[in-house]
DNA sequence: GGATTTTACGCATTTCGTAAGTATT
DNA sequence: AATACTTACGAAATGCGTAAAATCC
């Protein structure tokens, strides 16, 4: 057993089980890696993929459980090759942060900046995504850290802090007759609704208030992006529910906005790695000041 | 970074980093581990070990952070056999627990021999120490399970699972003044008391209960071993702290047993394992076998 | 027939072992 | 003086590439 195998069963994995692209993909020429395969199988005693014929179609049993240790594997390498980079080279890097855009764009800027101060030489690559598919990102090595708010299910490989809570809140148009008296669920029930799409930002939680009280939310557009909905609701679509930070004093100053803090349960967003995933320590700081940024939120 | 190389920082940890010794144990020469350690140094552009000229005398910052990442290959390289293994032979293979004498003794005989039955081909190897030494067999690979009362903390690395509860019961000889009348610390205080040594089989328990009582425990005699204080009990050297399960109705009817329940917190055993450890299927079973065991003890 | 995997064989690289040299205690 | 580590060089083993054959769709 040596890396290149180790190697070998998760490219093919990541390649629908095709050996030349496999081979592509690791810089070698085909024979050499059906070869690998062979004696890597050879070694367990058992074939580690199904096959039909000569090609190759999955994994077996066996291969599931090889290719999660596998996957230990490369992220423990990974990390000695991070480690010692670290030591080399002091607080250079790059730091793959997988977010959602209302975070990207309404509470990272603060954070990120700070962090760039105390370390320039760190590059920050932000990698924008949908909540349901940031924790792959972390699993497949695509990114250092996630910072979202739903989905994020503890299973022990996760390292999960919560960050910062919030409210959502409704922006419409100043004319609006959501824009005055008292704001209830009956009466947000009662417009068309501009929110995110399934699954982000807290979408989850206005749902729950709105089963929870029987209504039925007429959600007329859903988008991942704020923007997107704010750009509508300017053209009078109906009232937006958005996140609280993600209102601009300025450059919403010609929407109203109204905070729904008694009427939808707060959201959490929470900072995520995976354990075994070694941060160097320009990533442990950049923890800190997303904690630091968070404090200012939930204190003010 | 091969494994070998992976291999070799362990192994070097193991031995007091004398590359002779570390050599002999990976069966090559010593030559041969000289240079691979240079190459692994110098692909990672810093040293791992800290020198005296040339003699090796530990490990450097950079060295101990990635002797733990190399942990993590090697265990996962060991899972991986482990896994292929269980494909190939079926239920054969070998169980390391690590456990203490009362456990081995008084607990584990019906769930092994249970156990047994059922896996007629698994062979259950009993590592028994000292209970702080029980989780450093589970880091360094010389067991499979933990088995034990004490000194469990979880660090994440541990997947650790309450078995049973018991408490504490003294035994004396028949004409002892203790073997009559109400039981108090205060009476248990004024004898000579025989019980586990620091650390073992809930000893900390009932230091506790003293220490919360303001009363001092005149522990004339300790032993690991229940065996060895039910002996110098029946010397008349005086009352023997020992756990519940560990009094023998019939090999011991010859000393009266009295329960301390009432006055002794509840000591829980539990079974431990590393997260990061595969556990074939016998293994899952084993745990099984324990906890129906527990059940029994538990609700009894 | 185009794409994919396997097999065969020679070449290149890596790793090891022997042996000698250097440093440490 | 004994033990421990490094260096040098030839030998063995390992892995790769080219090319051709076999198989799949």
């Amino acid at each position: 057993m040596n890396m290149n195998q180790i190697e070998l069963l998760r490219v093919l994995y990541e390649n629908g089980f095709n050996l030349s692209k496999a081979a592509d993909r690791m810089h070698v020429v085909q024979s050499a890696v059906s070869r690998q395969l062979q004696l890597f199988e050879e070694e367990l005693g058992s074939p580690l993929l199904t096959r039909h014929g000569k090609k190759l179609t999955g994994l077996t049993p066996l291969g599931q459980k090889v290719l999660a240790q596998t996957q230990t594997m490369q992220q423990a390498k990974k990390n000695i090759l991070s480690i010692a980079s670290e030591y080399k080279n002091g607080d250079t890097g790059i730091l793959h942060i997988a977010t959602t855009h209302t975070q990207a764009k309404y509470f990272l800027p603060k954070p990120i900046r700070r962090f760039r101060d105390k370390y320039p030489k760190v590059k920050v690559y932000i990698v924008q995504s949908s909540p349901e598919h940031l924790i792959d990102f972390l699993h497949n090595g695509e990114a250092d850290l996630a910072i979202c708010t739903e989905k994020v299910s503890e299973d022990g490989t996760l390292v999960v802090k919560p960050c910062y809570e919030w409210h959502h809140a409704v922006v419409m148009p100043k004319q609006h007759p959501l824009a005055s008296g008292e704001l209830t669920l009956e009466r947000l029930a009662s417009c068309p609704v501009l929110t995110y799409s399934f699954g982000f930002t807290g979408r989850s939680n206005i749902e729950k208030a709105f089963e929870n009280s029987g209504l039925t939310l007429d959600v007329v557009l859903a988008a991942a992006d704020t923007d997107v909905i704010k750009t509508y609701v300017r053209l009078g679509l109906g009232v937006g529910l958005i996140a609280e930070m993600a209102y601009d004093a300025v450059a919403d100053a010609d929407l109203v906005v109204r905070n729904l803090s008694s009427l939808i349960p707060s959201s959490v967003t929470k900072i995520a790695y995976l354990r075994q995933n070694y941060l160097p320590a320009y990533g442990r700081h950049f923890i800190e000041e997303l904690l630091e940024a968070a404090e200012d939120i939930n204190f003010q």
